[in-house]
DNA sequence: AGCACGCCGACT
DNA sequence: GTCGGCGTGCTC
């Protein structure tokens, strides 16, 4: 009798281990293969997993093993993803399974409709050939600047070697024409029809943008685009295009980073610095740090671009780790911005009176800013103005005893919003946990009928715009705005279509977009991002300026000079500002860079987290404080590896449950590693009773985290 | 993670 | 007399 086939599963599961199943050829009507995508009884349920091995034994007894159920009808994920989702769930800390499966579509992950798929892969293939495409921006080897051919040159080099890894920072004010640079390096590439290459942005606001100039210049290529946005079905086929090798292109967020793509030769990472390439929960990865990884593992190219780069990508650059390719003029002829520093502290600035008959706080709009504004609406310049808070007014309080607008749930302010355009009523909201109240008509701890709100979001300053200026047209475009009425993209073409004079709105218009006509960019609440505990801060709020900076002054029209940039802070003389002022974005780097030497921040060290949540406070420190006092009786904390005190989160209470972290730090990245899958073994013992059995308490640890 | 099994408290 | 609380153990 022939040996058994024996194929060990992981599923999506906290489990570390697999499990072994019978494979029959017979039934199945295929050998097994490493990757191969099955559905697997288990327990008394069915259950989808991934064969991370085949062999003719089993640890366990053979007679208790099950069969293998049916098999995905699809190519088996290829050993280079394998090899990366082995590292990624090392890595990050999170079982092979959990690692896995969410990344593969729903579509795929449900088994009773295997049988259907092929319909729906040649229904999609009909309105395929069917569509019609029409890309613009296209720019062609022989339309770059001599700058411009110079970076492409110099990417070019080596072309020649294959198999190589490369890692290559792009750094480019925007403008500078980075798209059309990294696009013409691909299509080197792309001339091998079997070739793949990968192109990660960080946002879906960015894809479609991204998406018509990519058909623009690769108009017979197939493209798949992966991310959250599209429909589960559409995911589902881009994933398979990319699996099967038909898409050549595979354009996505971070969570395309992690598609089985077997013939990859090249990856672009636009916007490296971009925090949303970090995935916050589930596998809590770095979809920039993964896609290098995977690059090098791969032998391939990879480009990073930005205007901003991170820490870690300035100085792998700097120091000869990465090539380092510079643009620093702007395209088209576009000077660059002015930056005029509001200083809101100063006594001589006055402030306009918008909003004076509905309170008498403070007016939204600095008189030097309400007069650029009217000159520059008067030179027939759009405007864009930017607040980082949704909603009226970020809490409700009482003006007799001081109520405040408290979370139930959370502990955070609830946000006041006003009725909208589709005429619901107004509410108070808490944007952590979700939950939406009615706005009390008194006071519900005095009774007191006089109830003011603190502070403003996007919808009051729309509100304090229209007011001062009545013949402009204001748009507001925020997460609220886009959701409603119009999709984001539907907003950002009133913008282009020049049917808008003044734009209100968060972060979100600066991203990616490009407008043409804006003369006056303004930051009302820069200040609001320093304020956080969190060491990146200034970083952050520096490429967001950059960035907003880069919207203004775009004119098509060259010779052109650049527009207004006008920010409101009550410290000007913030470095943050000051090297803004100059555009010197090396300059802030260096300058951050010995600022995080000095404290041995990263890129200088290494971190993690560990996070707890429990009922009550206590419990979760006291359950942090034991892991610490475990470690340091374990002599794990020394010099060289540092364990802080456990702290309360920013936001500490969230839906009912209480939480606290620990930071973990370490220059030594392989003792961090160590160290961190010591305590992932203990938690999970202690979890299964043996060390606290003192309640329920959730905890996770996080590998290289962004926000402290 | 789910889910079942199991052994102790306040209820129709 | 039962419903249900969550501690413990298992899933190939």
């Amino acid at each position: 009798m022939a040996a058994p086939i024996v194929v060990q599963v992981v599923l999506d599961k906290p489990l570390v281990q697999g499990f072994d199943y019978l494979w029959d050829a017979e039934i199945l009507g295929k050998l097994p293969e490493v990757g191969h995508i099955v559905e697997v009884p288990f327990g008394r349920i069915m259950a989808i997993g991934v064969v991370i091995k085949v062999s003719t034994h089993s640890e366990y007894e053979i007679n208790k093993l099950k069969l293998i159920k049916r098999v995905a009808p699809l190519p088996p994920l290829d050993p280079a993803l394998l090899r990366l989702m082995n590292f990624a769930s090392q890595y990050y800390i999170h079982s092979l399974g959990e690692t896995i499966l969410p990344t593969i579509p729903q579509m795929w992950r449900k088994a009773d409709d295997w049988e259907k798929i092929p319909k729906k892969l040649a229904a999609a293939e009909k309105k395929q050939n069917k569509k019609v495409i029409i890309g613009d921006g296209y720019i062609g080897e022989d339309q770059l600047n001599p700058e411009q051919k110079k970076a492409l040159k110099i990417l070019m080099r080596d072309s020649s070697t294959e198999n190589a890894f490369r890692a290559i920072l792009l750094q480019g004010q925007t403008g500078s024409g980075k798209t059309a640079v990294f696009l013409n390096w691909l299509s080197t590439t792309l001339q091998d029809p079997s070739a793949q290459v990968l192109i990660l942005v960080p946002e879906i606001n960015l894809t479609p943008q991204l998406e018509r100039r990519v058909k623009a210049y690769f108009p017979e290529k197939t493209m798949a685009v992966l991310h959250s946005g599209v429909s589960e079905n559409k995911r589902g086929i881009a994933w398979y295009e990319a699996i099967t090798g038909k898409a050549q292109i595979i354009l996505g967020t971070r969570l395309a980073a992690l598609t089985p793509i077997p013939n990859l030769r090249a990856v672009v990472v636009d916007e490296e610095h971009d925090s949303s390439y970090k995935q916050q929960e589930g596998t809590r990865y770095s979809a920039r740090d993964l896609a290098i990884w995977r690059a090098h593992d791969q032998l391939i190219p990879i480009l990073l671009s930005s205007a901003t780069p991170s820490l870690e990508t300035w100085m792998a650059a700097k120091s000869g780790r990465y090539e380092y390719v510079r643009l620093d003029q702007r395209a088209q002829g576009a000077g660059l911005p002015k930056v005029n520093l509001i200083n809101t502290r100063d006594p001589q600035t006055q402030f306009s009176p918008g909003d004076m008959g509905a309170s008498k706080q403070k007016p939204l709009v600095s008189k030097t800013l309400a007069n650029a504004v009217t000159k520059n609406l008067a030179a027939k310049k759009q405007c864009l103005i930017l607040i980082n808070r949704r909603g009226y007014a970020p809490v409700l309080s009482c003006s007799a005893c001081n109520w405040l607008s408290k979370c139930t749930q959370c502990s955070a302010y609830m946000v006041l919003h006003k009725a909208g355009a589709l005429g619901k009523r107004s509410v108070l909201s808490c944007h952590h946990c979700g939950l939406v109240k009615s706005i009390p008509s008194h006071c519900p701890e005095c009774g007191n009928a006089d109830l003011k709100t603190l502070g403003h979001g996007t919808q009051k300053l729309e509100d304090a715009i229209e007011e001062m200026w009545p013949d402009a047209r204001v748009l507001r475009v925020d997460t609220d705005s886009s959701r409603k009425s119009k999709g984001a993209e539907e907003l950002f073409q009133e913008i282009h279509d020049g049917n808008v004079d003044i734009v209100v709105g968060t972060q979100m218009i600066a991203k990616g977009h490009d407008y043409q006509n804006i003369g006056l960019v303004a930051v009302l609440d820069a200040d609001s991002r320093l304020y956080s505990a969190d060491f990146r801060a200034a970083e952050r709020l520096f490429a967001q300026l950059v960035q907003v900076a880069g919207r203004a002054g775009r004119a098509g029209t060259s010779g052109q000079e650049g527009g207004d940039i006008y920010i409101e802070t009550q410290y000007p003389e913030a470095a943050v500002f000051q090297y803004l002022l100059r555009h010197d974005v090396d300059g802030f780097l260096a300058y951050t860079a010995s600022e995080r030497d000095e404290a041995k921040l990263p890129p200088f060290s290494y971190q993690a987290l560990v996070h707890a949540e429990a009922k009550s406070l206590d419990k979760a420190i006291q359950f942090l404080s034991e892991l610490k006092t475990r470690l340091k009786n374990q002599g794990l904390i020394n010099k060289e590896l540092k364990v802080y005190d456990p702290v309360p989160k920013a936001v500490m209470r969230v839906a009912g449950s209480e939480r606290a972290q620990l930071v973990i730090e370490s220059a030594n990245r392989k003792l961090l590693q160590e160290a961190l899958e010591i305590i992932d073994q203990q938690l999970r013992q202690s979890s299964q009773g043996r060390i606290s059995k003192t309640s329920r308490i959730r905890w996770l640890i996080e590998r290289d985290p962004i926000n402290i």
